[in-house]
DNA sequence: CCGAAAGTACGACGAGCATCGTATGATGCA
DNA sequence: TGCATCATACGATGCTCGTCGTACTTTCGG
């Protein structure tokens, strides 16, 4: 079911990271959150209605401000974004699109080192998938 | 002006991926490429003319058939997609995007020694971009 | 030389996105 | 009680995308 979810558009991404960062929120703490963007306090909860509408988004009605939250977590969202990725843009090379994010922007001496921990982990045991946190 | 190119849409990106693979194509080409995709030709005619209005495609008119090619290689919008996406989905970091893809879907071995060789080559000198293909 | 074939140009359309204005309902305080 | 405040609901708008129909132009075989 969670499969059936459509894909976030540019706003609504916005949105879902708004909630990933803060937890569940009312229209009101995403829409401060969202300050910089300069998006109209109406835009917001049309925004988030739509969006648990289509199933992004769940929402609490007990309290008068409604309580909304994602319905994937963004662990999930990431995986669809890269497969997405990948698909459409990389012919589903993994390799190809890791190195060239690995080549587009210098990653930290840490990240690097994390990505070579993943890498050494993989290799010690290919049926790991890698679990990330 | 390269710089202000446009991202291409869904099935701008399916028609770049065609001229990528094919070199310079004259739209029937292209729309036969694309024969699994079901789209009529104007339709593929109409998105060429677009996307060389937009400055995605440029195009030879000396022939009766015109023909197209991208502006811009598929290695420099792959780089252009990983930026986008970076932003939007990963708060910038590399290695999260990274950490994600080798966990999303399992990488030959061939594929993870070309990263480990990146990963290598990177660290051995931190200014070398790591040029691809 | 003429008609069929194949090409380009272009307007229109339906759907979705991001946006906002406005109507309406609930809360709480002077 | 009544008014300001803050919430939701919802219609309308302007834009882009993907789609196609149709009109016009060029080419070529007979």
């Amino acid at each position: 079911m969670t499969d059936e979810l459509p894909r976030p558009t540019e706003a609504e991404t916005a949105i879902l990271s708004v909630l990933w960062a803060r937890g569940p929120s009312t229209v009101r703490q995403v829409h401060d959150a969202l300050a910089d963007r300069g998006t109209g306090y109406t835009t917001v909860l049309k925004l988030m209605q739509i969006m648990a509408h289509k199933g992004l988004l769940r929402r609490d009605e007990s309290r008068r401000s409604h309580v909304y939250e994602p319905t994937i977590d963004q662990g999930a969202m990431q995986h669809r974004w890269v497969d997405d990725l990948l698909e459409r843009g990389f012919g589903g090379s993994t390799s190809a699109l890791v190195l060239r994010a690995l080549s587009s922007k210098r990653a930290s001496a840490a990240e690097l080192a994390r990505i070579r921990a993943l890498l050494d982990a993989l290799e010690a045991d290919p049926d790991d998938g890698g679990d990330l946190g």
